[in-house]
DNA sequence: GCCGTTTTCGGCCCGACTGTTTTCAGTCG
């Protein structure tokens, strides 16, 4: 874990505890903000600290600083172990659990020497937390629906298997409603979802809310009133909320649950500083209402041009916006082919003429047939005699599918020694060369994949961190000096498109993009059905504030900026 | 705890829903 990652959990365990005592809201807010930006700082805070420049990290005051030095100089921090001193092992844990937040929490403890999870549920089965003043049967049973949520364990699902499920619900209920749309960080395309929000508008309130609690896909009615509910739905546990907001106020209700809660913070201080006020119901000035059905008029009015949702994140895009510099973001409608395909020469389903057809009917002007090489046998990797068939075949398919160039592309294995998989002089007659690992994840990572970028004949680097969201670690590789040395010797890294995957994320394309990287897309589709994946890389290079230029399949093949093109 | 073209003190985003209340607190987003 790097010292951002673990600095951040230290402030957020504080806020944690804060909040449990009853400390100042707002002095718990700034430990959160905190941990979040440290959490997705593009640099490494150590460097930064190095620099002497930890302060200067709008959001990280003297407070913070002091805190940081000191826990990078003596690994500790006096603080945290103050304000947790008092506090059995284990309790804040509890704070996860939906529906038992910090007072109750403490309620527990001080009257009911609640200590754990099983104490808590001791006391809800004997019923002395019902009796405690505030509390009722309702809540209990509550905080008892919350318990088993949490044992559950809720995780955020990633993206890829989210999105296809609000889509499901929007097209069940876009026949009763005027406007629908997904917000929170669904729409933002953050590459995991905690709970999705969907944003709707119509004639009758009510009947869209009864037609939202008894789709098929609901397990559970969480809430339900006159403009809001919630339900958890069947397949993932997920809690979807539904909120249904005037027409004239739709524009601002997006803006609104599409944060992020940083994001909204700040415009909201924006507001106030122009003597405006701004809610989920529109912008006001005073008791007039001056904008809210859209959300270029919402940002407008605050002076601002309208904010792409992927940007949102309080990472530098209201500053942008304010002097009209925010990056124009590459779109769908850039990307001129997939460079990482498999087909049924390895581990894919389809023939090349096939996987040809349907990118063309994508509109797509080109695509890359990138399969494994030779030592990857368990994925039907080509040896030498099969790449030259495949390349063959290649050349059939440019000659009898027109207005689409198949590229003859390879995904070749870094092997556990360093080298590649084949030899240069069969590399040279590729149109372009992917790399990756695909075994030895710990063996001496970084080194070996230093080595394959120093090869004249390699153009990308696929899944560069090789994390799974579904759970791998990914391999021993200090990303930032991979992102260097590609930058310098003009090697592209790729960003995965596979949902499990999305790598690079968010996080690494910024880092990379600030020192100069080129990034390819690649969706390492196995079937045409995956071609669509391209969307949510989209979505991550969109997050890391890439425009059209930094990709290489934004570019027609014959300008495309391959390494091998530049002396 | 952070921050400052009105401020180094006094602000800090705002509202829905629920349940326990008789005017509001807790939780959530």
């Amino acid at each position: 874990m790097n010292k951002n990652q673990e600095i951040a959990d230290i402030f957020d365990k504080i806020a944690d505890a804060l909040e449990f005592k009853g400390d100042d809201s707002f002095r718990i807010g700034a430990y959160r903000k905190a941990a979040r930006i440290l959490r997705e700082y593009p640099e490494n805070i150590e460097e930064i600290y190095r620099k002497g420049e930890i302060k200067k990290i709008p959001g990280i005051g003297k407070g913070m600083s002091e805190k940081i030095e000191e826990y990078l100089k003596t690994g500790r921090m006096k603080k945290y172990e103050e304000v947790i001193k008092d506090i059995p092992e284990g309790l804040l844990q509890l704070l996860e659990i939906p529906n038992l937040g910090p007072k109750t929490l403490n309620l527990a403890y001080t009257k009911l020497r609640v200590k754990n999870l099983q104490d808590l549920e001791k006391v809800i089965e004997n019923g002395q937390l019902a009796k405690l003043f505030g509390m009722g049967e309702k809540k209990v049973e509550n905080i008892k629906k919350g318990i088993e949520l949490f044992k559950q364990g809720r995780e955020r699902i990633p993206i890829g298997i989210a999105l296809p499920l609000v889509e499901e619900i929007i097209n069940e209920l876009k026949k009763f409603v005027y406007k629908i749309e997904p917000a929170g960080s669904l729409r933002r395309m953050k590459e995991t979802i905690g709970d999705i929000d969907i944003l709707t508008t119509g004639e009758n309130n009510l009947e869209i809310i009864e037609k939202f609690v008894l789709l098929p896909i609901v397990k559970e009615v969480l809430a339900k009133g006159d403009t809001k509910a919630s339900i958890i739905e069947k397949t993932h546990n997920l809690q979807v909320d539904l909120r249904v907001v005037p027409v004239d106020s739709f524009g601002a209700a997006l803006q609104y649950f599409t944060g992020s809660k940083g994001h909204n913070i700040k415009l909201r201080g924006l507001a106030k500083d122009r003597g405006l006020k701004i809610s989920e119901y529109g912008v006001f000035k005073g008791d007039k209402k001056i904008a809210g059905e859209t959300e270029e008029n919402v940002y407008k009015t605050l002076g601002l041009v309208w904010i792409p949702p992927e940007l949102r994140e309080d990472k530098g895009e209201i500053e942008a916006a304010m002097d009209n510099k925010l990056p124009v973001l590459v779109e769908w409608d850039d990307i001129k082919g997939d460079l990482h395909i498999h087909s049924k020469y390895s581990d894919g389903v389809e023939t090349i003429e096939e996987i040809a057809i349907s990118a063309k009917n994508l509109g797509y002007e080109y695509i890359g047939i990138s399969d494994h090489s030779k030592t990857s046998k368990v994925a039907g990797g080509l040896d030498e005699d099969k790449l030259k068939r495949r390349n063959e075949e290649i050349e059939k398919v440019n000659e009898k599918v027109k207005g689409i160039k198949v590229l003859k592309g390879i995904e070749v294995d870094i092997l556990a020694d360093g080298s590649l998989d084949y030899p240069d002089k069969i590399l040279e007659e590729l149109d372009f060369v992917i790399v990756a690992i695909h075994q030895g994840f710990k063996k001496n990572v970084n080194e070996r994949i230093k080595r394959a970028i120093e090869n004249p004949f390699v153009d990308i680097i696929a899944h560069p961190t090789g994390r799974l969201l579904s759970g791998r670690e990914g391999y021993d590789v200090n990303i930032d000096e991979i992102i260097e040395y590609a930058s310098k010797f003009n090697v592209a890294l790729e960003i995965n498109c596979y949902p499990d995957r999305l790598d690079l994320n968010d996080v690494n394309i910024l880092k990379g993009k600030s020192k100069n990287l080129m990034f390819a897309l690649g969706t390492d589709a196995h079937n045409i059905g995956m071609l669509k994946y391209i969307r949510f890389g989209i979505g991550m290079a969109r997050r890391g504030w890439l425009t059209r230029k930094e990709i290489l399949n934004t570019y027609k093949w014959e300008e495309m900026p391959l390494r091998r093109r530049k002396k």
